[in-house]
DNA sequence: GTCTATATACGGATAGAC
DNA sequence: GTCTATCCGTATATAGAC
């Protein structure tokens, strides 16, 4: 027996129905996945999902949260660290967002566009503004402006460059892979290359200039 | 009359399924779109909607290969411009797909997020490979690196970079847009700067050190 | 070409036995 | 808690009148 399937049985019904809910959502998407693909993918009767989530759309709301939680707030440690600088910051953020993106990649395009539909208005109760603009990263990005150390500019094309380049990759790996003709182990070393030259790259771009 | 409800009557009732298509699908998915809405939206019967198009997935695949063809080719005739360098390439890429992208933001993520499930294997049937690798801006830079006049680099981070820096804030402006407090026209207005700002970083990433 | 009415299938959810 | 059988709404697609 696989380790994988024994993994299964080992899990509680209820873990093995969330576990396979995440896995199918998270690739498919919400309106693409059918109850009974997520029955069958746990290994478990169509009832029981109903019976232990009530329906499909709060078993969703469920993994949705797991999600966005992972996605946007497992950052919120980093940028509000008082023992490291912008800089490394700047690394830390790209080196956790590749890690975890590695392990998980369909969790941004799956959490991305399933916001946009706004199903249940989830972004517009969560407070990005207070997390991402009020945090230390921010102020410190903006007193090194003001301090004269790099080039003006405004933090949120910083943020935008910085998740572009961490996290675009990932969304449009399909592509990006027929591209470069690249196997799924050399896109991710090409992804373990870019958490190096990420702040790099952020460096040059943030250098004061002649 | 509204000039938009004037032009859709002006279209023949196939060209009022098409854009009504398009519009739904690529706001929703292929999943979440119903034909039922699209006929609405066109202000026609569902029946009409078969009689033209046979099926919901045809249509579908109609409105998959307009978007895809929009998405990836619109930037060929930039990178194979014997006229201009890899600079002037960068920017006008830059500038194509923001321009592009502010009219349709949500192109990209229909695109990615259809893509992913590999609905009939779309992507595997064309060729990126030759027509971005083999293009002239490829061969500009790697002979830009070898003439050692920009840092060595593969040509793929800077496809990634370029991408993920113009096209990754219309994927997640949603969120984006909640964290800076801004609305759809600042949100732009910050998109037209970037058209300028890229190169600029693009040439700093590159630039030779040391 | 365009409509109404309908066939057919599918997907979410529940009843009720065990 | 877990299963089988089934209900019922919804979605795609077509038949057939006009």
């Amino acid at each position: 027996m696989k380790k994988e399937e024994k993994a299964k049985i080992d899990q509680s019904t209820e873990e093995k129905i969330k576990a396979a809910a995440y896995k199918l959502f998270t690739q498919k998407g919400y309106a693409a996945t059918k109850t009974r693909d997520i029955a069958e993918e746990a290994g478990i009767n169509l009832a029981l999902l109903n019976y232990y989530f009530r329906s499909k759309e709060k078993l969703f709301e469920l993994i949705m949260a797991d999600n966005m939680k992972q996605f946007m707030f497992s950052v919120v440690s980093i940028t509000n660290d008082d023992n490291t600088t912008y800089q490394e910051k700047i690394a830390l953020i790209a080196e956790t967002y590749i890690d975890m993106l590695i392990a998980q990649p369909d969790m941004p395009i799956f959490v991305l566009s399933e916001i946009r539909n706004d199903p249940s208005g989830l972004i517009k109760k969560m407070n990005f503004d207070d997390i991402i603009l009020r945090s230390l990263f921010i102020r410190q990005l903006k007193s090194a402006v003001e301090g004269n150390e790099i080039t003006p500019v405004d933090p949120l094309h910083i943020i935008m460059n910085i998740l572009g380049m961490a996290v675009f990759p990932f969304i449009g790996s399909p592509v990006l892979k027929k591209i470069g003709g690249m196997s799924d182990e050399s896109f991710n070393a090409m992804m373990r290359e870019r958490k190096k030259l990420i702040p790099l790259w952020l460096h040059e771009m943030l250098r004061k200039k002649g």
